[in-house]
DNA sequence: TAGATTGTTAATCGATTAACAATC
DNA sequence: TAGATTGTTAATCGATTAACAATC
């Protein structure tokens, strides 16, 4: 998929999310009090070259100063206000199982622009057993309380099989964005419904296949 | 990164990432009974065109019949036997907060073949409150129990300014693979070590930013 | 048989890399 | 100034797509 920022060409998924990454970078220096950056050194960073990081940057905008780097400030600025990087989104966990329960709890998530606003699971009496200042609330209520709350993006962490009936309830409620947690995987969902998925199984299998092929496959 | 299978030319990453994904749909199917399937109906549940679904398996191996579909069964043969996907290994968890908690207990990964065989974590108080069937470690022995008990695979949720020291101790304690789940990146690490990044934050900045690019950006 | 579907080759498309003028 | 470093254009590289002969 490819999306346009006015006045410059479609950017690319990969240098989407390899800005992404380099945002994050960005604000961490932001905490630890760098003002300036290279590309060179966002590279080395984000492992990935520096032609490439120059690259990304100018699907978006001319951020840098030639000759000198970039001004980190500015650049986050930047890539804020083309991709919308630092907009704080309303987000809700569907799904209170142990994984459920500790992303409630996940600070990363508030420090990264993402309030956990409210949490949903099928069952009544889990509800009851989880202790969060997270508003909890039974899985019927979800298009309730997503359009009541403003809530705009949804982690996914029920039991496989649920996945895809929680995705068309989440979507009916008017979520617009989803990271699935589950091995189950969603496709595309509709036009202006955007889906990640992140599976842990699948990344295992995957570095066991490339440790497979290093060591000289059978 | 490519690696090459005998006599077959280079895989693409890419192309070996769909296919971990296609073996994950074909485990399931083998539960649900299902014993035939062709490229269309897998590119279906995967989000993926048929052709690439031919093209990725062809990387391979030849593993349908023409005109005929794919047995189950045979498909997920082949992707095991040349790519490593069905082998069994031994997996630690790094880092017991929440969520490393959460991961001690997650079923999915004994299911998928990544026994959780140990957990690590540098505060010996933690390691007294979790209540698991897990051998618990301090994290100074990691060297010592990754080599005795065989350990190949481990996921790091230690704090992100923790990563750094913890994957270079895996490292240097024989660990092939690692599953990074802070949102701090870790770089590739050396030759034969592989390293995947899983980044919640990140995922959610991608879609914020899918959804800022989709309604017109600023 | 006729319809379906694979495996592969060739064509297209797009992303990455290289290189360098501009300039701090 | 001289060295460093950006932004962009052009070249390369590689992946995806299209198309179709083979054949179940």
């Amino acid at each position: 998929m490819k999306l346009s920022s006015p006045n410059r060409a479609a950017i690319p998924e990969a240098a989407l999310q390899r800005l992404s990454t380099a945002f994050g970078l960005l604000q961490e220096l932001r905490i630890s009090g760098t003002d300036e950056i290279s590309s060179a050194e966002i590279g080395r960073r984000i492992g990935v070259p520096a032609h490439s990081v120059r690259k990304d940057i100018s699907y978006v905008a001319e951020a840098g100063r030639t000759g000198a780097g970039y001004d980190v400030e500015v650049l986050q600025g930047v890539l804020d206000q083309h991709l919308g990087f630092g907009r704080k989104r309303r987000t809700c966990i569907v799904g209170l199982g142990r994984m459920g329960g500790a992303l409630l709890a996940f600070q990363e998530l508030w420090a990264g622009g993402f309030p956990i606003v409210a949490g949903f699971d099928a069952s009544t009496n889990k509800l009851e057993t989880i202790r969060t200042n997270v508003p909890l609330f039974p899985a019927y209520q979800m298009a309730d309380v997503i359009k009541r709350e403003g809530i705009e993006l949804a982690i996914v962490a029920v039991p496989a099989e649920a996945v895809q009936r929680t995705v068309q309830a989440l979507i009916a409620g008017g979520i617009t964005g989803i990271v699935n947690f589950t091995s189950a995987v969603v496709a595309p969902a509709g036009e202006g419904v955007f889906i990640r998925n992140i599976d842990l199984v699948n990344e295992l299998r995957i570095l066991s296949s490339l440790l497979t092929l290093h060591n000289g496959a059978a």
